[in-house]
RNA sequence: UGCCUCGUAGCCAAGUGGUAAGGCAUCAGACUUUGACUCUGACAUUCCGAUGGUUCGAGUCCAUCCGAGGCAG
């Protein structure tokens, strides 16, 4: 018999993915991993569960294993919390750093879970590979799923073709009523439990202290892009993304305003306002560290430039190097640091990470 | 010191005698496996710098004081 892991995250997402493999006749197994230990990571400041009884994670592994006794599976678990730290937060707080808004979560599919996870998954025996994502794989190549809402494959888009080898998503064809239908039906632990957001396995919590623990603050002046005049301070670039309004910390004025920009060497960042500012739109970005997963490379598709963003049609440059020139109608907020996720149809071709951003032929001065 | 203007919630700002607009910020929620964006809701219940006065009724008129700025000097 077929032999199935299914990497479960208590959550009611690999539950369904869980039992829908069950009832397909596999022989499934469920593998809990964690990746991050507050106490060796020093993470201190800001973080809300230090002094619970039973932090999150350990909630989300009861959760876990509660499933899967009702479906009559083992469950494993794994720890990748050095690993996890070493190829995926590092590159995040590099990314900090230079000034850029990293997507950690993109790096986390592709060292960790279909990397790592899957070889421990092999080495516990199993054939196949399954997660809760809402994505689709046939031949090696990333589908969107049937629920274009929630689809995933955003996050899924820098891992190969070969780490989707014998890979399963079997929540492909479902959309997310019918999974919390599926769960309440088969009265399952997680049928009502909220889904988890924020940064993979870290999760939800005020983000400047919880980066406060990992690089000191560098307050500096934040800029009125179109009058030069200093209108107020900042704590450090790190705490601020392009197309940001939330807690940027000035007010007093009549219209909305938005980050546009910043300069890592100066210290600055660079705000304009209202809703339409021309300093947010771009017509063309680099993309590097390209990913192919699909053959195929057309010179027109679509492409999105952070997740549940829009999908906007592009044309694509490709030059000698490992760069694609993305060619589009003005769009708003496209940040050095995201993933330009390709996609023709339904398939998610691949990505890259934007590098820098333009408008009408020139870099935007003001994005590092 | 003489004259002028102004003083409304964290910030900006309507209101010019009839019982406190709006924007920004903030907070809460929705959405969301990236820090967003977007959306919804809350946000001056003895109160409009202070104290008196006129009036049926004043943020709105008058007086004085305090404070900010400007012109004279």
């Amino acid at each position: 018999m077929k032999k199935v892991c299914i990497g479960m995250s208590g959550g009611v997402d690999s539950s369904v993915a869980a039992y829908l493999l069950k009832k397909e006749g596999y022989e499934v197994f469920g593998l809990f991993m964690r990746n991050w230990d507050s106490t060796i990571n020093n993470d201190i400041e800001g973080n809300p569960n230090l002094n619970n009884e039973i932090c999150p994670q350990e909630q989300d592994y009861n959760d876990a294993k509660k499933v899967c006794e009702q479906l009559n599976i083992p469950l494993y678990r794994v720890d990748f919390i050095k690993e996890y730290w070493d190829n995926v937060f590092t590159y995040f707080l590099n990314e900090l750093k230079l000034g850029r808004t990293p997507n950690p979560d993109l790096m986390c599919n592709k060292y960790i879970k279909f990397d790592l996870f899957i070889k421990e998954a092999k080495r516990l025996g199993a054939d196949y590979f399954a997660t809760g994502h809402y994505a689709d794989t046939k031949n090696n190549r990333l589908y969107k799923p049937y629920d274009k809402n929630k689809d995933q494959t955003y996050f899924l888009a820098q891992i190969t073709s070969d780490q989707l080898t014998n890979v399963i998503f079997p929540l492909s064809n479902i959309d997310k009523d019918e999974v919390r239908k599926i769960a309440k039906e088969q009265d399952l632990e997680t049928a009502s439990k909220k889904d988890s957001t924020g940064i993979c396995f870290i999760g939800e919590r005020n983000y400047q202290k919880f980066i406060q623990n990992y690089l000191k603050k560098k307050p500096g002046n934040i800029i009125d892009i179109e009058t030069k005049e200093i209108i107020g301070q900042h704590n450090g670039l790190m705490n601020y993304t392009i197309g940001q309004r939330r807690n940027v910390g000035i007010s007093g004025h009549s219209k909305r305003h938005y980050v546009v920009g910043k300069d890592s060497i100066k210290n600055e960042l660079y705000v304009a306002f209202g809703d339409d500012s021309k300093y947010l739109l771009s017509d063309e970005c680099v993309i590097d560290n390209i990913n192919f997963i699909s053959p195929l490379r057309p010179t027109k598709c679509t492409a999105k430039f952070r997740y549940r963003g829009k999908e906007y049609p592009v044309n694509l440059e490709y030059t000698k190097s490992d760069e694609i020139i993305v060619k589009y109608n003005d769009v708003k907020s496209v940040t050095p640091g995201q993933a330009c996720v390709l996609y023709l149809e339904n398939e998610c071709l691949g990505s890259g990470i934007i590098k820098e951003v333009r408008k009408n032929g020139q870099k935007l001065w003001y994005i590092n």
